[in-house]
DNA sequence: AGATAAATGCGAATTGTTTGCATTTATCTT
DNA sequence: AAGATAAATGCAAACAATTCGCATTTATCT
């Protein structure tokens, strides 16, 4: 619950509602669904419609506070809360379990990339797809 | 027409048809919707339905010959000859153009992430989002 | 040429997401 | 603190992209 003050959603134009603040703390630390996270919503006795989900998804990244994000192979969407640090997925092509990582390679490589073909990069996405350390051990059992 | 001789289907285990070759060819050097495929091959006076279009490209996919890419924001998957070289795409967030690059910057990074995350990293998507020679130069008339 | 499995066409079904509209609620005003 | 106001919500219907079932056709193998 690190940014979550009391006027977050007033200070980027939102009111302030229970749904919002529920969906804001489950996609903090993960990446989910709009139908995940309205499933964990319910199961915790929550309250709201599948249509509010999307909707304060899409709210939320009108205002830059959650981050869409799309995977080769999967159907849907995956959401998460923007972090004040960059950071890029591993997917397990296997348990499809999502890792996040800290690292990225493209700060030095964008310099170049806008020389050489003349392109000022706002962003990226980078998405590497391969086999976690949990799937490799369980294939040598 | 690189790559496509005579048996390249079959080599693959897949019947040579019309649609496969008519598909195949447009993809070979740019990045189309199944919708755009369609529409593209029906101008062309080629005849044949939409359902063998998602057909054809999931075999394709399945085959290793097309590669899907999800972009963020738009709404369907664009398709794409695999080629023998690695590749990265250059989006456009003013005119949505998209230019592929050959420079990639991952290679040395993998052997990085293979050792602190213990993840085999068996392919990536990159891509950069960004503003392309043409807009800048619109926005400065 | 005939057999066989794969490929295709057509329409209907499915899935993820969006929208219209009536009702409710958070915030602002007094 | 009560009422005004616009934003937020619920519900069901609409949509758009993609998939599927089934009957027919076609490429490839005898």
């Amino acid at each position: 619950m690190k940014t979550c003050h009391k006027d977050f959603f007033q200070d980027h134009g939102l009111k302030n509602t229970p749904s919002r603040d529920a969906i804001y703390h489950l996609l903090e630390d993960q990446l989910l669904t709009a139908d995940q996270v309205f499933q964990k919503l319910i199961a915790k006795g929550f309250s709201l419609s599948f249509s509010t989900v999307y909707r304060i998804l899409e709210k939320f990244i009108e205002k830059g506070i959650v981050e869409a994000v799309k995977l080769q192979g999967e159907a849907s969407v995956l959401y998460q809360v923007v972090s004040t640090h960059h950071h890029h997925q591993l997917v397990c092509t296997r348990c499809h379990q999502i890792e996040t990582i800290e690292e990225c390679p493209i700060d030095a490589f964008e310099q170049m990339i806008a020389k050489q073909h003349k392109f000022t990069i706002e962003s990226h996405q980078m998405i590497l797809y391969g086999i976690c350390d949990h799937c490799k051990q369980k294939s040598t059992d």
